[in-house]
RNA sequence: CGGGGAGUAGCGCAGCUCGGUAGCGCGCUUCGUUCGGGACGAAGAGGUCGGAGGUUCAAAUCCUCUCUCCCCGACCA
């Protein structure tokens, strides 16, 4: 392509409204456009970028037998209505209306419209396993979209989706599936680490999440060096201990103290001078749960230890809640607690489900409220004073906390999740009445798996971590162009534009793909947009090294320039490229799944 | 949805406090000189100051409403 006619703009200074340096590259180097908040259009050098990741989720996803469709945007109500979601989802799922007054969506996910098509088409266990995946347009009308490309409403992904004849079946793909991940993002020049991670609205057993680790990240991952255990934050355990006094102390008798004004964990910590850990927190929620097709509330009180974070996730897993939200100052005193100084003692038991976190059994005599404002007990003790209706796991693990197999003290990282895989069961194939014949004659819901890759997500995530102060630095492997070649003619020197012009099209047809720097601009001007736009081998022809025969190759990533006889340019590119793809590819990732 | 910030030329910004009819840098156009890391000179093009309403002789500037974008939180396949 040469630049002088190619469709791009560079810009010297980044939009004010774009924050991450992924994304103020990607418009500095002419990649992409934000239209609207969280909607964006890719211009022709993104697109190749976005191709290219594409072609090699395609690659890996045909390597394990998949299969490539294309499924609407557009979806009828009625789909959605089957599996119940069109209920469950709230605004997130975008709705709209035909002429005809027919209720539509726009698909933020195809779950529904591809186990229809498969339960149409697969009537008998011969005809399974099989695995489907497009690459598709999907739209998620999110409450706050973030961090350019990171975090979006309109997106393209990868969805692929298996189908199987029993768990058994499902589990043995599953593994292909995690490696073939590692190879996409390995391929990608992108670092990830798999992690168990939550299955959320999408329902299934086992789920992992593909993260690139980031500051920009939205989520916490915990890791343990020691043992390898790896765990996003919604999901990660580890081993609580009670304070090594207590474990033995004695049950002491309840007492009421003064505390004016301390109504936070650390204020009452300092007033007391105890440590946070031998303090109680209190926590009101009020849950939406689901009984007999119908929504019901029921205020949740919560306990964990005051060093300690209540785990969300966790709880609303445990509830099977739908929805868990903070309570209201009025409803938290209707249940006869009082905000700040909130105590399991002397609630309206009947009105509350009452859940302490399992090691606020083992902690005798912590400091609570008294439900009275500028009160505490002291002394209090779970069991003694008060009665829970459910005790388990429900904090947040935090750096340092111990690793929950081997106990050596966890780290944590941000990171963004650029790919996902679950195994969905038969939660869709059961709604969607999926079925296929068995050998044996009879009749089977099909056992799913779900397997998600953002490509926008995935381009933004190697971005961020292949940038330096000049600009992106692509891997060879997606970078729109693999050569770009600065031409530093001028009129004087019309033989340096003959050069180039051959050289170009030498590469060209030699399969390379090449940028070709003809505009009429200064040295400086081409090269700096060559390091913004981050092409692997720059290729400079100038009338100096054209009257020794030479040019000039410097790769992207490093400082160093090398001088190629122009007779032999192909040969010497291709080899460069090729052990430039070599050096990417050497960082795949082989990890089998346990 | 809660909190904070911002909308003035393609991009980055000043002007607003104290009303007088819009400016700077980069980019863009033309000509000339230059030409190996974002050249120089000269001459130009380009803006309903996010939108609506109001106050005023007069509004980018003051008042009211509204839309949009960004950040933090809530939320999140």
């Amino acid at each position: 392509m040469r630049m002088s006619k190619l469709f791009f703009q560079t810009l010297r200074d980044a939009p004010a409204d774009a924050d991450v340096r992924s994304h103020q590259l990607m418009v500095r180097a002419g990649l992409v456009r934000q239209v609207a908040a969280g909607i964006f259009e890719y211009l022709p050098l993104g697109l190749r970028v976005k191709k290219k990741i594409e072609n090699i989720m395609r690659e890996e996803m045909n390597a394990i037998d998949g299969q490539e469709i294309v499924m609407p945007v557009v979806q009828p109500a009625a789909l959605w209505k089957r599996t119940g979601r069109w209920y469950e989802i709230g605004d997130d799922l975008a709705r709209l209306t035909d002429r005809a007054g027919r209720e539509l969506v726009l698909a933020m996910t195809h779950e529904e419209v591809i186990t229809e098509l498969a339960g149409g088409v697969i009537n008998s266990y011969r005809q399974l396993p099989v695995m489907l995946y497009q690459i598709q347009t999907k739209f998620r009308d999110e409450p706050r979209p973030r961090g350019g490309l990171i975090r979006v409403r309109e997106f393209t992904m990868k969805d692929g989706y298996s189908f199987h004849t029993d768990i058994a079946s499902l589990d043995e793909y599953y593994p292909l599936v995690y490696q073939a991940y590692f190879n996409i993002f390995g391929r990608a020049g992108l670092e990830v680490i798999a992690v168990e991670s939550d299955t959320g609205m999408m329902g299934g057993t086992m789920a992992h999440e593909f993260m690139a680790l980031t500051e920009v990240g939205e989520d916490t991952l915990l890791l343990c060096d020691e043992c390898g255990y790896k765990a996003n934050r919604q999901v990660a355990t580890f081993v609580k201990s009670e304070n090594e006094d207590q474990a033995v102390e004695e049950a002491l008798p309840l007492e009421e103290v003064s505390t004016p004004g301390v109504n936070t964990i650390a204020a009452l910590s300092d007033f007391l001078e105890i440590p946070q850990s031998r303090t109680a927190k209190a926590l009101f929620l009020v849950a939406t749960t689901e009984e007999e097709g119908e929504d019901k509330e029921q205020f949740v009180f919560v306990i964990v230890r005051g060093d300690m974070d209540l785990n969300e996730t966790k709880l609303t897993n445990a509830l099977k809640a739908r929805q868990l939200r903070p309570a209201h100052p009025e409803e938290i005193r209707a249940i006869g607690a009082e905000p700040g100084y909130g105590s399991p003692v002397g609630i309206h038991r009947d009105q509350v489900l009452l859940v302490v976190d399992d090691l606020i059994v083992r902690s005798p005599n912590l400091v609570a409220g008294a439900n009275r404002d500028g009160w505490h007990y002291t002394n209090v003790n779970c069991g003694r004073d008060y009665e829970p209706d459910l005790a388990l796991d429900v904090v947040a693990a935090s750096a340092g906390h111990p690793c929950p197999l081997c106990r050596a003290p966890m780290r944590a990282e941000r990171g963004v999740e650029v790919g996902n895989i679950f195994k969905l069961g038969t939660k869709y194939s059961e709604a969607m009445d999926a079925t296929f014949l068995d050998e044996d004659g009879s009749s089977a819901p099909m056992v799913m798996g779900c397997y998600g890759i953002g490509s926008g997500r995935l381009m933004a995530s190697v971005i961020e971590s292949n940038n330096d102060d000049n600009g992106i630095v692509w891997p060879v492997t997606i970078a729109p162009h693999q050569v770009y070649i600065v031409s530093l003619a001028t009129r004087r020197t019309p033989e340096v534009t003959e050069v180039a012009d051959r050289v170009y099209q030498q590469l060209q047809e030699a399969g390379l793909e090449v940028l070709y720097d003809d505009r009429d601009e200064r040295a400086g001007v081409k090269f700096n947009d060559a390091d913004l736009l981050g092409i692997p081998m720059r290729l400079t022809i100038g009338a100096r090294g054209v009257k020794n025969g030479v040019a000039e190759l410097k790769l992207r990533r490093s400082d160093e320039i090398n001088e190629l006889p122009l007779d032999d340019i192909v040969n010497q590119i291709q080899a460069v490229s090729d052990a430039e793809s070599a050096a990417v590819l050497a960082g795949v990732i082989t990890e089998s799944l346990q």
